[in-house]
Order: structure tokens, then sequence, then C-alpha cells
DNA sequence: ACCAGTGCTGTTACACAGTAACAGTCCGAA
DNA sequence: TTCGGACTGTTACTGTGTAACAGCACTGGT
């Protein structure tokens, strides 16, 4: 059976690490494919990775104008774009918002649980969830490009907060 | 195992048949749960369904106002979201867009196969992608709320036609 | 008959999301 | 040196979605 690669981050961690981790397995990551993580894209990585939540592209923005008073909506949006080329980054569609990928160097699908409540979001990689729909689709003669599922709900703590309300 | 509901829409079929079928189950999904159909929400239903591509609000919004010049986009917007509540249209993240409910009084799920080249979308209700998600989803803790899954790739006919351009 | 409440639509005015197009800069290769 | 490509700056725009308030019709209670 397949594995969760990643978990829901606990409330409490040490989240300098994650964030250091996250830019040095980037850097490797575009020095092995030949891609330029410049200042400005580490930069924007860096914001994105400094919560588990997802970030909007304007949240990203006008913390980047305290910066840099030059930035504007494309400053963002490039960046935005090749750190999603590079797989550092995943857009989620139904947030309008972009979280970082913890595995960058793994294959890259496109699998989340979302906390409706505290908003943080876990990556998924299930293999066998790709095959389901990869049978299914193939049912239809269809041929998968790219797969998105996005999947709300409560995580295991807010579950927890919630049973403690309505006690 | 499970079964596929719904299939691509064939280039050339009776539409006018789907459009006044999915009228009739719209009107009696409403009354059995008593909720309003009203004169507008009944055309924004229609406008959508005039086609199996997915509709995006400020095209809705254009035709919507050559009949009632009144027509703001709060206009169109209130009626979606009434559609959505009442499962009689889906909303596909991926593309903001939103097209027709095949199975309004069915379960709810959101599963969709978008071909990139034509723009149909077809419809899946398979409950094993769900159960597999659930499943997936209890390991971490997680309660499932709602799941969107939304692959992009090519329907059956486009990868003809893209064989016959290569070929 | 009157009133209050509720549900639906109209209206204005924004906020947020994303992109096109052109202009500079920097750097490495021919 | 000069050319081309990659990156960023800059302006201006289109597209997506919502807040907030106003009016209006209907319903149920008094």
């Amino acid at each position: 059976m397949a594995t969760v690669l990643k978990s829901f981050a606990p409330p409490a961690h040490d989240h300098g690490r994650c964030i250091k981790t996250a830019l040095v397995k980037a850097e490797r990551a575009c020095t092995a494919s030949g891609k330029r993580l410049t200042p400005l894209r580490r930069r924007v990585l860096e914001l994105i990775w400094n919560s588990h939540l997802p970030v909007k592209a304007y949240e990203l923005l006008s913390q980047l104008a305290q910066e840099r008073a030059q930035a504007a909506p494309p400053t963002v949006y490039r960046a935005l774009e090749f750190l999603q080329d590079a797989g550092l980054v995943h857009r989620i569609a139904s947030l309008n918002a972009f979280v970082g990928c913890g595995e960058p160097l793994a294959g890259h699908v496109s699998q989340f649980l979302i906390c409706t409540r505290c908003g943080t979001v876990a990556e998924l990689a299930e293999p066998a969830l790709s095959a389901g729909i990869a049978a299914s689709a193939q049912r239809l003669g269809f041929k998968v490009a790219r797969e998105t599922i996005e999947v709300e709900g409560l995580c295991r703590d807010c579950q927890k907060a919630e049973r403690a309300l309505t006690r």
C-alpha cells in the first residue's frame, strides 16, 4: 500500500529548520537542473516557507515591497512561475494560493489536505490515488497529463478543538 | 469496481435534450428541497447548459446583460452560489469556470476530466477514488469535508486529432 | 389592515488575481 | 566588440470576486 510522505506540521516545531532545509533542497534542485535561483526567486521562496500556510500572491507582494520598493505584480508572478516550473512550489487552485513543496526532487504530483479551520496544508504523495485516477480516465479513453487533488476538511488538532467547543 | 456515470459528450448530439432534461431535473431537485429556482437562476443555469464547456462568470454576465440591462457581477455570482449550493452546478477551480452537474440528486462529489485541447469537461463519479482519498486522509487523522479532483489531459477524440497532425 | 421579518435582486464601489507589452540591464559566447 | 538570451523594472490593463447598502415582494402574526 502507498505511504504518506508528509504529515501536518505540528503547531509548534522548529520552523527555522524547515525553511533552511527547504532552501538547501531548492539550491540543489536548481543546480542539478541548471536553473538559476536568483536572489529575488530565493527570497520569494523564503517568504512562502515562512509558514506552512498557503500564501496569496499579493501578500507576498506586500511583504516584498517592504524590501524592494519596485516590486510589482509581475515581479511576484514571474518568481512564482519559475518556482512552480522548478517544482519548488505548488499552486493551490481552490485557494488561489501557494505553498512550498517538501519534496522538490520527487515526482511532482499535486495532492493536498487543507484544513479549513487552521488553514494549514499537508501534501500527500499517494501513487495509489494517481493510479486510480489514471485507471478511471483510461476507461474513457482519456490521457492524463496533470492531476489536481485538493481535499478540504479538518486536521486532527482542529477536530479536537471543535469537540472541546461543543462539549 | 466503481463505474463511470458520465462520459464525454460526443461532438454532435441532441444538445437541446441535454438542456431540457437538465432544467427538469433542476426543477425537481429544487422543489424536493424547498429551494426557489427563480427566473434569474433558471436563466443562468440554462446559459451554463448551453454547452458542455466550462463557462466563465463574466461570459455569463455579458450574455445576461443582453437580456437584462441591470445585470452586474453580483447578479451572476449570487445565482452561481445558489446553483452550487443546490448541487446544480460545479465550479472548476483550476479554470475559474462553471459547468452544469448531470446528476444533481446523486451525492455530490467533484471529479472532472478536462481536455486541454477542446476544453470539454467530463464528470466522474468514482466512489473508489473518494474512498482512497478518505483512507489516505484518515491515516493522518484528517476528516474529509469536500474533495476536488481535476484532471487535465486529452480526450479520446483530441488524441486522435493530435496523432493525425504529427503523422 | 398593519407590521415585521425574510428572501431576492439592484446598485455602487472596491479589493484581489493575473497578464501583456515594452524597456533596461547584465553576462557569456561568437 | 557585438549579439543574444535571461532576468528584472515599469506601466497599464483585463479578469475574478465581494462588501455594503437599498428597495421590493411576499408571508405570517397580531
